[in-house]
DNA sequence: CAACTATTTAATAATATTATAATATATTTT
DNA sequence: AAAATATATTATAATATTATTAAATAGTTG
């Protein structure tokens, strides 16, 4: 069935889009504020490119994974889907016990 | 603090060992069955060429998102945290949800 | 131990992603 | 309406990921 690529496409998709620490920390600050962040504070936060950002919003924007609406010259970002927060604390606990395991810090460290 | 970004970095490397239709096919595949499953089978299921299965599997591997145990000449292979299946879950009604607003199918379609 | 089976690893060419730099758009202020 | 501000888009060179092919391991069976 032809249909269930396409799904199995999208989920790809949609981890491709949390799959870059710029994006990871974008969710995670707009998860922290709970509420709406524009772009201007993102910048100041994270601490990168201004195009760079907007290019990274744009690949969650697109993936719906956040939305945006103008507030005068600002643009105001959020979360849609607060299952993305789940997921986001279900990756955290995996490496948590991964870090309990003695696994994880040492293998990112030594194996890239 | 510098440990802070090798978290973030960690969990970028979680999605991205997701990001690939093929793996999560793989994750999918070993989700259902619930026990182990051998390569030789995922060969057959998946319909993919050995090489490149491998390979799929390596990059799981190394996320530590799967193990495998070899049992004869066969490899057995099985999930390894199930938050994972939480994950997947999430990822799969969230996907509910944009094709309940109506966006997902025709975009993902439309602009790629 | 030689042939066989199951799987992994290595090399590589094609493709995709990324950061940077430059430019464009849209809103506000003067 | 020109200047200023906030953000988005485009082009591109550097880097990373991928599928394919070929070769290497590691167990098993005769």
């Amino acid at each position: 069935m032809v249909v269930e690529e396409q799904i199995v496409a999208m989920k790809s998709d949609f981890f491709k889009a949390l799959a870059h620490p710029t994006r990871v920390r974008i969710l995670e600050r707009l998860a922290r504020n709970g509420e709406e962040v524009c772009v201007c504070e993102l910048i100041e936060d994270l601490g990168v490119e201004q195009s760079n950002l907007s290019q990274h919003l744009s690949i969650l924007r697109k993936q719906h994974i956040i939305t945006s609406t103008k507030v005068g010259l600002k643009v105001m970002y959020r979360i849609k889907y607060p299952e993305v927060l789940t997921i986001m604390e279900k990756v955290q606990k995996i490496l948590a016990q991964q870090f309990q395991e003695g696994e994880a810090l040492m293998r990112h460290l030594a194996d890239r």
